[in-house]
DNA sequence: AACTTCTACAACCGCGGGTAG
DNA sequence: GCTACCCGCGGTTGTAGAAGT
């Protein structure tokens, strides 16, 4: 039906907010409460409309808004819900507390968007990049080049530098991840998902008790392939479960309630144990080895 | 010191869902 | 059922400050 824009009304003030401006909406809003947010600039004296007064409110003034920087817990939190729900920064937002869906949105855009895409892990679909990685083609290449068969027996017998091992460790992540995509396996899922905890060691629960691990070398799958275990993913998420749960198991690895013990996929856990897990993506991310990595060309640095 | 480029994030815009008349 | 309105959401833009040259 089409609408005209609410700020196309004359003489509206628009951009940066002045001090004088947020004090007025406080003010207002503490004496009586927002009502109609299109009635409330007139109502507060302000020259503004009522959609730029409800975004300035509900993004900075509103009182119970944490601000600064985000931890990793909520980072990682970001990430999996993400990796779940998509751009749905609401949705997201109702399970991080007192952060506001435009923060989370911009947190996203400039930190851990970049982040994914150093690691070739697309940030919409959460799986490696193909797209200047042509797997088929690069695979050979990658394993030449880097003479991986080598190093990887190698570090079983010579103590390598922690620099080495960790770019050694990182490609074999990779080409596991790449070949068990391309063996049609439905554990080709967000690579964020993919290893046996999430991309910071937390662990998931929402498809507990199910077998994920037929195929001792593939990768465990954390993200539902049906719609149905989509809708219900996402309902535990909107119940908080989800976060719960990760808190919950961070707090007891061993938790009964994960699902995702590693006994029956030793192979992938041959590379990385229990406790590197934990901690595994999280410090391949914050680790110099993965800007370097990403930021060299294929196969690998030298 | 001056200029350019980059980064972070506040704010805007347009769309769609819900609802009252 | 139609229209107008309100509200919230997600994408995008504008801009100030930082970093680089």
């Amino acid at each position: 039906m089409g609408r005209s824009p609410c700020c196309d009304e004359n003489g509206l003030k628009k951009g940066p907010w002045t001090q004088e401006e947020d004090e007025k909406l406080i003010d207002h809003i503490q004496k009586h409460g927002h009502g109609s947010w299109r009635a409330l600039p007139k109502q507060a004296g302000l020259n503004r409309c009522g959609k730029s007064c409800r975004l300035r409110w509900t993004n900075y003034l509103r009182p119970d808004i944490k601000r600064g920087n985000f931890t990793e817990e909520e980072e990682e939190t970001i990430i999996n819900l993400h990796s779940l729900l998509g751009n749905k920064w609401s949705s997201i937002a109702s399970n991080l507390p007192r952060r506001t869906d435009n923060e989370i949105k911009n947190y996203w855009n400039t930190h851990l968007r970049k982040r994914l895409l150093q690691m070739e892990i697309d940030p919409m679909t959460h799986r490696p990049r193909t797209d200047h990685l042509n797997v088929l083609a690069a695979l050979p290449q990658l394993i030449a080049a880097a003479n991986f068969n080598s190093l990887l027996n190698l570090s079983q017998n010579v103590q390598l530098d922690a620099t080495t091992l960790a770019q050694a460790q990182f490609l074999h992540n990779m080409i596991q991840v790449i070949s068990t995509n391309n063996n049609n396996n439905p554990s080709s899922a967000p690579l964020a998902m993919q290893t046996n905890n999430n991309l910071f060691g937390r662990q998931s629960s929402y498809l507990e008790n199910q077998n994920l691990f037929d195929d001792p070398y593939s990768l465990p799958l954390l993200v539902p392939d049906s719609p149905e275990e989509s809708k219900q993913s996402q309902m535990m998420i909107k119940n908080k479960d989800i976060v719960q749960h990760h808190r919950h198991d961070t707090s007891n690895p061993s938790s009964s309630n994960s699902s995702f013990t590693q006994d029956h996929h030793q192979p992938w856990c041959d590379t990385i144990d229990d406790e590197a897990s934990d901690s595994y993506w999280k410090d391949i991310i914050d680790s110099p080895l993965c800007r370097q990595t990403c930021s060299e060309p294929w196969p690998f640095p030298e």
